[in-house]
RNA sequence: GGUCCGGUAGUUCAAUCGGCUAGAGCACCGGCCUGUCACGCCGGAAGUUGCGAGUUCGAGUCUCGUCCGGACCGCCA
């Protein structure tokens, strides 16, 4: 026997860290990133876990060495920390840098890399960056986006988390999809049919039911054939659902709180990362502006000379027409659309009694794209069967569903963020893929 | 499923009305450079123009077929 002991861990010595450390000698771990050779020596530059570390060495007695060096190279350094001023804002930390005793290869690449990760714009083709996304994720700016889509779901747990929600992982493989639409992947589960979850609608209720506030980041499966650049077929969903509301504005009010939370811990953890991006954060103010699809159908018709009031729903362009009016008019990045149509909603949603053929429901735009989907569910079981039956499903198909509505539920709500869409729209990031380590799309299952 | 656009060096892009040896940046290789920071300077190598057929004296360019991709639409908690 062995024991393992937590004492004398590896040090990372995070950027911050090094940063309090001038005068100190450090060995530390890092990738090679780039190589800049001058006259006199060389500046390399160290792709560590939390930033880019730039390494100073002389030629004198270090010319096979530094000969031998190349990008990817896994390396081992020891050296004396150092101030300086370093300019280059995907350095980090930029006060200081390593002045270099030695430099041992741990790790070599077989091959050479097939695209130029060393420079400060990866410029590839969609394509080729994600056929080669093990590779191009490792280029600074490419991966900063997924510390920033991190860093925002962080925020939503923290901030649920401590408003008494309880985090729940619910099933993905499924024995009925949660819309009971045809957008579901059939998979073979031991000879039986089964699906790929599209939501965890079904199991928040019921953890309603159970922990009262529930919440999940987890991903959510789409089998829609569609071809467009802000959809993808597998994607992370944020999830909550609570219970004892007393409208549907809780459920946009609570959002409006976690939003302001999620944007905090964006800024606040990936600083570095947003300032090399370039990113303009929205902000939140006093409240988010909320208007009725119908509202909203009467100003995209005003702006655009088209009429849309008969629009069952918000067209792409209607949601970019109403974004601009929203910045403009309010002052608000963020726009809150509420009473969509009973027909273009699922049945588990409150159809609002005091606009029949209207329900209590609502998406947040964000920037010209739909960024949530919310609203308040129906609480009560008879209620909720006509629902289904007036939809043309069969209450039997659901038993096991409507167990929650069965033996008494509160009335509550939630609402979904889609991850990836909403990073985008932070980063101003036109394809959707680009914010998602490995997407999944009509055309795409590898890597 | 529909409409439109594209496929040229490892990569990102040029190539005028169908016309000279298909060019350039970056990466790569060689040389130089005492603080770079998308370093700089000099030189070099790198191509079955997605694939197949056709028209033509001549095709990256025009036509047909085929494969692959992108944007938008349909669709979409």
């Amino acid at each position: 026997m062995i024991g393992i002991s937590d004492k004398g861990m590896t040090n990372l010595l995070s950027a911050e860290t090094l940063e309090g450390m001038a005068g100190e000698k450090v060995t530390l771990h890092g990738v090679i990133q780039r190589i800049r050779c001058l006259g006199w020596g060389a500046f390399i530059v160290l792709r560590r876990h939390d930033g880019l570390l730039q390494c100073v060495m002389g030629n004198d007695g270090n010319e096979e060495i530094l000969d031998n060096l190349d990008v990817e190279q896994s390396v081992e350094v020891t050296g004396t920390v150092k101030e300086a001023g370093i300019k280059d804002n995907s350095i980090h930390p930029a006060s200081v840098e390593i002045h270099v005793d030695s430099i041992d290869i741990i790790s070599a690449p077989a091959v050479q890399p097939p695209v130029d990760t060393t420079k400060k714009v990866l410029d590839l083709h969609i394509d080729t960056n994600l056929d080669l996304r093990p590779l191009s994720l490792r280029h600074p700016g490419e991966r900063a986006r997924l510390k920033i889509a991190e860093s925002f779901a962080l925020g939503f747990r923290e901030s649920l988390s401590n408003m008494g929600f309880t985090e729940i992982r619910t099933p993905k493989i499924c024995s009925a999809g949660a819309e009971g639409g045809a957008n579901i992947f059939k998979v073979d589960y031991f000879g039986r049919p089964a699906f790929l979850a599209q939501s965890p609608q079904f199991y928040k209720q019921m953890g309603v039911g159970i922990f009262e506030r529930v919440f999940e980041v987890g991903p959510v499966f789409r089998a829609e054939p569609h071809q467009t650049s802000r959809h993808i077929n597998e994607y992370t969903s944020l999830d909550f659902e609570m219970g004892f509301i007393d409208g549907f504005e809780d459920v946009m009010a609570l959002e409006v709180a976690v939003l302001r939370h999620c944007l905090y811990r964006v800024r606040k953890n990936t600083s570095y990362e947003l300032e090399m991006l370039g990113a303009k954060m929205p902000e939140i103010g006093e409240q988010i502006p909320s208007i009725t699809l119908e509202e909203a159908h009467r100003i995209t018709s005003e702006i655009s000379g088209k009429n849309c009031m008969r629009e069952p729903d918000l067209e792409p362009e209607e949601e970019k027409i109403l974004c601009r009016y929203s910045k403009e008019e309010w002052g608000s990045e963020f726009l809150f659309v509420t009473h969509f149509p009973t027909e273009k909603r699922p049945f588990y949603t409150m159809d609002d009694p005091a606009n029949p053929g209207t329900t209590l429901s609502f998406d947040l735009l964000f920037r010209g794209l739909e960024v949530t989907t919310g609203g308040q569910r129906i609480h009560e079981y008879e209620m909720q069967v006509e629902k289904m039956k007036k939809f043309g499903l069969d209450p039997d198909d659901f038993e096991s569903y409507l167990q929650a509505h069965k033996y008494g539920l509160p009335p509550h709500g939630g609402l979904a963020i889609g991850l990836e869409r909403m990073t985008a729209r932070i980063l101003d990031v036109d394809n959707i893929r680009l914010t998602t380590m490995f997407p999944r799309d009509a055309k795409r299952l590898t890597p």
